[in-house]
DNA sequence: AGCTTATCTATAATCATTGTTGATTGACAA
DNA sequence: TTGTCAATCAACAATGATTATAGATAAGCT
């Protein structure tokens, strides 16, 4: 994704506002792999600026979304993630704790195979690998107790 | 998907009672290629069952769903779909309307491909392909005004 | 510095889904 | 077929994610 600098300037250029508020998150947002939901970047910027609210975050992140400088992903783990990551990538969902991590690889004939099929006119596509990340095959291996653990899903704060 | 039959079979066998709600439940819910909303089958059912719930219908969908007699679909089109197809097919999902089509193909690249990346394991790959579907492509060629118009993800009734 | 207008926070509303509860109803066995 | 008990029903309330409303505030241009 676009530096806050350069954020900076494409939100002047299109005539919105920048806000320390939205700086906060461009900030935030900035080479985070962690795909984020609005709530945790929300807490992590809240951290920095204490009197942030959900509400700022959600409509910045809908306004980066709507121009393409960010990718909103549903993924089926509860709420939104947001990808700052633009390359063509697809991605790889932990069922168990939610965690999401991307996978480079182009898929030629998914395109080929698939190219206006039924009158559609195809503009992504989209690939996800589901199944469980690592530390959950080893808590599932050494007999973890209960699979629907509170943990699934749990947020994923970011480094 | 099963039959009614074979769906009130299988529940007897699980020691789940077959009610007269969850028989119409199944009947809307047989040969529905229509990827419906809860909501939706919950309209449909209540047609012929006025005092359905629609909390009963959750409850079947879900309970078909632990069951694997139906898929449940998040593709970020704002609630869950129901898909009764069992067989293995990707989906086509359009950006104005919402509407999901299903599409076969087998793509073993992805699959090779991807295969056990980073510690994971894979049980299932499923592929999203987005853009606009025949009717909505014609709509925005013909300046259709509002693209984010009310209708955008209507609910899409069944034949 | 001042004006205009977008943005901010806070609060409340909405939407999809799930939990709770008392009443009702299947399935099974006698 | 009828009694029994657990499962299910419907209505209501609660939850979690997201969006709308409105008055206060501040960005950016002049």
């Amino acid at each position: 994704m676009k530096s806050p600098a350069e954020l900076t300037e494409l939100f002047r250029s299109r005539g919105l506002k920048v806000t320390p508020q939205r700086q906060c998150i461009f900030r935030v947002l900035y080479g985070n792999e962690a795909h984020p939901t609005a709530e945790v970047v929300y807490e992590t910027a809240v951290a920095e600026m204490p009197t942030l609210s959900l509400k700022t975050v959600y409509q910045t992140l809908n306004d980066l979304a709507d121009m393409g400088e960010l990718h909103q992903l549903e993924l089926g783990t509860g709420s939104a993630r947001f990808d700052a990551n633009l390359d063509a990538h697809h991605h790889l969902v932990c069922d168990r704790c939610g965690q999401v991590s991307d996978v480079y690889g182009d898929f030629p004939e998914i395109r080929t195979g698939a190219a206006r099929e039924q009158g559609f006119r195809i503009t992504r596509t989209e690939v996800v690998f589901r199944g469980l990340c690592e530390n959950c095959q080893q808590a599932h291996a050494s007999g973890a107790p209960d699979p629907e653990a509170d943990l699934r899903y749990a947020s994923d704060k970011m480094p």
